[in-house]
DNA sequence: GCAAAAGTGTTATCCCTACACCCATGA
DNA sequence: TCATGGGTGTAGGGATAACACTTTTGC
């Protein structure tokens, strides 16, 4: 006999969706799981799944994270919760949506065991997504965009030691414009978040960079 | 026989809970019921309850706050899902928090049906919390205080009519520090949301005040 | 006329912006 | 020596912050 959990009322099935963001050759770029099951079978959705009864939002989170991609020891912050009642035709199913930001190369993502397809995806052209994956990676854009205006979150997306130029290269593609080099520097050193290395990148025929690196790394400030 | 409602898998209750704000006697205050039931039986708790499976989930919490409260028409907005694994001690129960402003005098708060106590409570000295409902509380404090910054969301404490000294009392409760007069006006009319009504206050031995009205009620604008 | 809150401008400071050239390296 | 990106300072303008007195009313 098939195991079944009854309620006198009825429940929703609760799921967390994790929009994961890196940035690729200068663009935001999400990353998604191909569906190999309907319904949506042969569209790209969000890694995420089902919330354990034993486990807290936040570790599920990481755990399908884990589960599905590979992806490990990432910043990771709660989004917005999704639950309009027909976002999934099977049944009531609200998900609890989360972004993670991660360095670029930092992670090697890799299917889970089902060996479904992953990739990266730039934001700006996305393939056909399942359920409302789109409105919530574009919430999810737009809270990492406003964000980086009043908070240090853009460092997560660079490795422990990074140059400036890499940091302002952040700060651009985010905020979708081009900014002054001497004017980036002053400000992001005043921030008083970041401390040299004294190490150098060497690469190219040109002059070397000096390495920073956050002063608290994994804590995201607030300014202003 | 009674009726059950069963799923393969296990489902988790799904709630949602309202932070009504508003500000008496120069404090912000949120409105609170007394539970009549366990658990925390006679402990003060958040308006809420759980989600039809045939409602959005805005539009339950919103449905939840008129039952429970009498409170209607105000502006809601989504704070945080609040899932940890044993924050109800019946059943696994995950909550997605909104917040409430409210412009005092002009709701009128009356308990539901039940006819359970409803008042409203200083934030800054609450009374034994049910469940995590003080941390929500100190979640939704944040985020408005945080919003009062760059957006226009203390108008939302005020009715229809109001006068800037009303207006500048709302921003000092919020943001817990007092205001210069004249830069206070000088930067709320420069954000342009505000015109005046042509009529004026006139209460107590001393110069009648401008009514202002906002440009765009129940749209909150950012700045900045 | 007096008490009480409404209303109103100017100045100094700080921060943000715009802008161009020298430096260190590898080929 | 040349090509390439790394690194640096200053001046002007706009926004913010500090600050005090006059106006209108009810009693």
């Amino acid at each position: 006999m098939k195991t079944q959990y009854c309620y006198a009322q009825p429940h929703p099935a609760v799921t967390t969706d994790i929009v994961v963001f890196t940035i690729v050759d200068h663009t935001l770029s999400a990353l998604l799981i191909e569906r190999r099951n309907d319904p949506f079978k042969g569209h790209w959705a969000l890694p995420g799944g089902f919330v354990d009864m034993d486990e807290d939002l936040e570790t599920g989170a990481l755990r399908e994270l884990r589960e599905e991609t590979g992806v490990d020891n990432v910043y990771l912050e709660q989004l917005f919760t999704f639950g309009a009642k027909n976002r999934d035709p099977r049944e009531r199913v609200i998900t609890v949506a989360y972004f993670a930001l991660v360095p670029r190369h930092l992670v090697a993502p890799h299917a889970g065991s089902d060996a479904t397809r992953l990739a990266w995806h730039p934001i700006d052209n996305l393939p056909a997504l399942a359920f409302d994956h789109r409105e919530i990676i574009r919430v999810a854009q737009e809270r990492v965009s406003a964000k980086t205006r009043y908070s240090t979150v853009a460092l997560q997306f660079l490795p422990e030691h990074f140059t400036l130029t890499e940091l302002q290269q952040v700060y651009e593609v985010l905020r979708q414009e081009s900014l002054d080099k001497r004017n980036f520097r002053k400000w992001v050193l005043a921030l008083d978040c970041l401390e040299e290395t004294g190490n150098f990148r060497r690469q190219g025929q040109h002059r070397p960079a000096k390495l920073y690196r956050a002063k608290c790394r994994d804590k995201v400030e607030f300014f202003k």
